[in-house]
DNA sequence: ATGAAAGCGCTAACAT
DNA sequence: ATGTTAGCGCTTTCAT
């Protein structure tokens, strides 16, 4: 393969006119440049990022560590991450924790050895090593999706209490006094500030006392398990709500073979669906978070800060979600 | 941050003995490899892959370059991928060409500049023009889930004709006399590949007058529009092939619009479905493809051609497909 | 079983 | 507007 020094000797300049031709950098005379890059295409030469990277200590890679690339949601987000980060001529990264803070710790080594510029991080939990880990290499992180505590970061999401606490409005709403909630770990964030929103809304139309909570993961398995404990006890719920959308499918499965008929018998909200393009009838009446925006926010305010054009407090950005509703929640006609 | 001299200094060894440590090569006492892990732990060392790579010439990194990263069944295939080149301490970039051409050239630059070992392609098209280039790169290539031709490479897909041909079967064996297929480019040889199976299927029952393709993307809006188009016909068909699973979605949206009932009125089939954690109720006949076995299987051999460990002529696996039969297709119940 | 020297391909820093 | 020198952090090659 061709490398500078070849380009340099056949065009007749120094390597490093190459490397100012080949990065846009510094002034070079129009004659140079292109007597340069004519040579470039006559060779094929292709830049080499693994010296330009060890020397320039820039690598212009970012890296993206989900929990279930797997779900539409974060595959959403990604492609904001991706567009963004495109647009500055960055590559992304992309890693998937499966929910596993082990998986995440690895592929925090992965990436430190890689020399990442910066890491857009879906924490899998609650613990911040990975991040203090990721820091102390001299590699920016952005939280994305979830909260985090005790650490100085940037973090992005999208305001899952809110979203929770409208949801739940609009079931009392129609009625519904009994309303159970399939939530996804302990420890996650999310997870836990959907509670506090369903929580909220209750007591607030004075039904705190029906609070009921199922804590499993974010999985179809979990919303079909814990409906079908929910509908077997003697005080059944008329509504369910699912805290993402496999947890729905999981309802709805449940609901669907024990012949419950949605929305008749029981009403099904739930955060996130799935796109279009895979649905035949979409139903779910759900809280759609800006999946898309918040991974071209968060990239962006990442490169601001690996540029060092923005170095000020760390921010909090909490993104509006905003609720769709379809035929999946309908009017209590239960007692 | 620190460096292999830095560990080197501290341990009181040579760099190079601290290098032989982390890689597990060449002789080193249980005494030294210990002193060394301690300081690398104490330190808080993290080797610098650039370093490596720039050095060893190899990166222990792939790529896989899919059509359309949205579509489950890809989604499956990199997990193939992924855990094959884990395996081997090897890592994947992921890169999504949307079929089209200019992206698949731009990535594949991209991953020469990165140095990567070796790339999983799924062609956008059956223009070999980025294979030339990544092979003139000292780069191996292996195609995935497509044919392509004039250029010596091993390729890993399914059998395309062949489970448009048992599909088609399957049909006709029901009575369905006027089958539709809905296909996606003409230029992509799963496109073509499930044509020619449709085709024989049709003529080897004497129904070779009764062809009708319709050629488009594999998106659901293709099916959906040519749907409408062929159930607006004087002779309407009783059954529609989709070519993939988003086509799929497409046709049943269309049929489901124009109220005509499947599989009572219209049998559908098609390739691919979606998970079951994104579905309520699987419905499709459809052709399993072994999506993660050809991104596993494909890694392996690339991985073999990387090291050398295999050096022979070109291979060419097609895996089988198989038939999943649920209730889109029934009985003709028509003419 | 361990080390010394050299260099991978590039660009930062400092000339001119 | 262009060039010289040096060195990023690692591992190959060749010693011992």
């Amino acid at each position: 393969m061709p490398t500078v020094l070849d380009v340099a000797k056949r065009a007749g300049v120094a390597p490093i006119t190459v490397s100012r031709v080949i990065n846009n950098s510094g002034y070079i005379s129009q004659a140079t440049r292109e007597r340069v890059e004519a040579v470039v295409k006559e060779l094929g030469y292709v830049p080499n990022t693994l010296a330009r990277g060890l020397r320039s200590k820039r690598t212009k890679t970012l890296a993206l560590v989900v929990t279930d690339i797997t779900n539409p949601y974060f595959t959403l987000m990604a492609r904001g991450v991706e567009d963004a980060a495109g647009a500055s001529n960055y590559t992304v990264i992309y890693c998937n924790s499966d929910e596993s803070e082990a998986k995440e710790e690895n592929y925090a080594n992965l990436l430190a050895q890689r020399q990442v510029d910066g890491v857009l991080l879906v924490p899998s939990c609650g613990n911040v090593k990975t991040i203090k880990f990721l820091l102390s290499n001299n590699i920016n992180v952005v939280a994305l999706d979830r909260r985090v505590s005790g650490v100085k970061i940037d973090s992005v999401r999208s305001d899952s209490e809110d979203g929770a606490y409208r949801l739940v409005k609009l079931l009392i709403g129609l009625g519904h006094k009994r309303i159970v909630m399939i939530t996804g770990p302990k420890d996650v964030s999310t997870s836990v500030d959907r509670v506090a929103g369903y929580r909220r809304a209750l007591i607030e139309s004075g039904l705190g006392d029906n609070e009921q909570v199922y804590y499993g993961a974010f999985v179809q398995q979990s919303g079909y398990e814990f409906t079908q404990q929910a509908m077997t006890q003697s005080s059944k719920p008329t509504a369910i709500f699912g805290a993402n959308n496999f947890i729905a499918i999981g309802i709805i499965k449940a609901l669907r073979d024990l012949r419950i008929n949605v929305p008749g018998d029981v009403s099904v909200v739930a955060f996130d669906d799935f796109p279009e393009s895979m649905l035949v009838a979409p139903f779910l009446t759900f809280v759609e978070q800006p999946a898309y925006e918040m991974g071209r926010i968060a990239t962006e305010l990442l490169l601001k800060r690996i540029s060092g054009e923005f170095n000020g407090g760390y921010q909090k950005l909490v993104l509006p979600a905003e609720i769709i509703e379809r035929g999946s929640a309908g009017p209590n006609n239960g007692d």
